[in-house]
DNA sequence: AATGTAATTGCAACAATGTTGCACTAAAGA
DNA sequence: TCTTTAGTGCAACATTGTTGCAATTACATT
């Protein structure tokens, strides 16, 4: 979790992901990005960033692989909360705080989980 | 829900999911098949066996994809149940029975979940 | 069993996403 | 300011998946 140096690139992307809402993919932030960096920057940009614990990476439920910045992650770096992905307006959202409950049998070591919830978001219902 | 045609193709590709007790991805069948068919044809018997409600396609923690058998699927066909992901053997294996509980704002229309836990399998632990 | 038709296939071409090696650049500690 | 090395750009490559189209084949019907 050490910190690496603070370049443009990195300070440009990590504000572009603090900023929204929903979370982006790199496809997304290079658009927005326009031309200010390379596209394997932004892909070694940001698994800096998820190293570092700044952002999290979220496999959406098709496969796509979308980041969202890391509230909540003050103590304990932990992101077990459902995401839930818009099937028609294909926005990615953290849901803050909901996590699922399950148990698995005690021979399987646990240490990362993926939840994807898929459907209508509440504007597109 | 209605039955194509059978094909060898189709034929090889199901008994193969059939008899695996973990989750086969694309490359996998297509070793397994040894030039039996086209590759494009396994990414469309796939969509066609998944479309049939035969199997079930599994995004896992990594962004990649595989398929499973859809045992359990008699009356209501759904897959709620959790996928185990091994950071070891890179199996992934269908938790069958095992439903994580959560509950969303009622806003939120649901049709469809992933739900993926990665660690270490029994064997690999 | 022979035939007709539409589903299925193979092939080539393409697109999206991600990775790697290497020379060059620049952040930041000394 | 100097030095070190993390970070970058570029080109090349790998993997995964999709599409159009002509040729083939399953199978319902005769
Ligand atoms: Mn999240
Ligand atoms: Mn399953
Ligand atoms: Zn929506
Ligand atoms: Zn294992």
């Amino acid at each position: 979790m050490k910190q690496g140096r603070n370049t443009t690139a990195k300070t440009e992307i990590l504000k572009l992901i603090n900023q929204s809402d929903v979370a982006l993919s790199h496809a997304e932030i290079q658009l927005s990005l326009e031309g200010l960096c390379d596209r394997v920057t932004i892909y070694r940009v940001l698994d800096r960033l998820t190293e570092e614990g700044r952002i999290h990476r979220i496999v959406n439920i098709d496969g796509g692989v979308k980041y969202a910045s890391c509230t909540g992650c003050s103590a304990v770096h932990q992101h077990s909360h459902i995401h839930f992905s818009c099937q028609k307006c294909k926005s990615v959202t953290c849901m803050e705080g909901i996590e699922p409950a399950f148990s698995l049998p005690a021979a399987y070591q646990i240490s990362e989980v993926n939840f994807t919830v898929s459907g209508l978001c509440p504007q597109c219902a």
